[in-house]
DNA sequence: GTGGCCTGATTGTCGGACAATCATACGATT
DNA sequence: AATCGTATGATTGTCCGACAATCAGGCCAC
């Protein structure tokens, strides 16, 4: 017989509660939008107070599974919002001390695929929207904030361009840790702000035609002058972000 | 004058606490392993009732900036464990319906370069554990849940490989969406397994030799192996997961 | 239909309470 | 010396009851 035990662990209550409540949600017993019982109920249902029923909803609340309509009160269930999901990533590997040369690695091998896949799938409205934030871009660059806001953007119109939610997921954390390191960047890189705008010009040409090769090709081009960028603006490589 | 007004929002006291605590550990000056002070303290400094804090604490403890070491009450700073990050974003992905084609086309993207960077970069320790995850999955694939683990494992360890935790990070959460589909299709599919344990051997031969090109290719067609899998298990590749 | 008013429901926050458990120190035992 | 038992205070998990502020909906006047 063994003398190894395995840990007993006592699980509060409230994250029993929360345990129950997920699984309705990710069980699709409860749908999104549909409104929570009131806190009084829940308590009463579950047997416990109303206290650690409150507990319980900020779990799921944080976790984005349960969201209040502004200006209302219940409790609504709700899908986790990618852009929360991903803050919540890049948040994770900002405190991992992740450097700009992993970022910039990620961006490298993830990018380029993404354009050509863009190419592929983009639809007719992708081809707008990718357009307009690229002459977004071309007018209001003088705005290093604004700049900075652009050049994400335009990252976000090809992930939405390739039709694939886990690909335009993955690349949202590596723009939010983009963002600080871009701005020095742009900010002390002069020639930074016409040579995006380029590169941007010929991606979008090369989405709109359909050619996934090109549009892999110029991706590639731009991500390495983001380096470039780096090494112009002396921002060391391999330091932590922010 | 605008008649356009901003929406008036006015936070609940437990998400400024939240922040306020959240922002003390992002900008470090909590740092991990360090003891929060207990609930009646913290209560006192804010000048809140302890419920508001209790409240405020369960959405940190959910982002996984707080945790409680096992057997321990007091609450500990913690940086966010990336399979509970990872464990979110599947969760995220799962909601909103996300396809297995989806997944795999992602893995399609992902896995090639990671294998080629894992090639270029792996340390000697991680080619052990690469070859005995390897091997491991050999001896132990008759029983279908050890063999779906033991294929995951070695994803993980060729992301841990790269010695890039935002590749490393960003796989993690495929790997939780192809689990529950791969262990239909390796139930389903004789060959799988071995064609499993042979695409892995290559991959761990050429990344012991740190033959970047190969590694890429075998990883590259273990990933295409997958979709014929799927195809031979009849799991239609447009339906969502789960 | 619009706007004002009333009423009940619900949340955010509060104060206080208590048992169970953890942390620690202090002896007692081997 | 190392281990064990006990005592004491600190801390958490959970409970109860309470109240102001706000929301939802109905009713009424215009």
């Amino acid at each position: 017989m063994s003398v190894a035990f395995d840990q007993i662990l006592l699980v509060p209550g409230y994250r029993k509660v929360a345990a129950a409540i997920a699984e309705r949600i990710l069980s699709r017993a409860l749908r999104e939008g549909e409104r929570l019982p009131p806190e009084t109920e829940l308590a009463r249902q579950f047997g416990v107070n109303r206290s650690t029923v409150r507990e319980a909803l900020r779990e799921l609340e944080s976790g984005g599974l349960l969201e209040r309509r502004p200006g209302s009160k219940r409790m609504t269930v709700s899908r986790p919002r990618h852009r929360a999901v991903a803050k919540d990533v890049s948040r994770a590997l900002a405190l991992h001390d992740v450097t700009f040369f992993e970022v910039w690695e990620a961006l490298t091998q993830l990018e380029p695929p993404m354009a050509e896949i863009a190419a592929r799938n983009r639809t007719k409205p992708d081809i707008e929207s990718l357009a307009a934030v690229c002459q977004r871009f071309a007018e209001e660059n003088a705005d290093t904030e604004k700049a900075v806001h652009h050049t994400a953007e335009f990252f976000r119109c090809i992930g939405r361009a390739t039709r694939n939610q886990v690909l335009g997921l993955a690349q949202e954390p590596l723009l939010d840790l983009l963002e600080p390191s871009l701005r020095v960047m742009i900010d002390k890189v002069p020639q930074a702000r016409s040579r995006i705008a380029a590169a941007q010009r010929r991606i979008v040409e090369a989405t709109a035609k359909r050619d996934a090769e090109a549009a892999r090709g110029w991706m590639a081009r731009h991500i390495r002058d983001f380096r470039r960028g780096y090494e112009l603006a002396d921002i060391a490589l391999d330091c932590r972000i922010i």
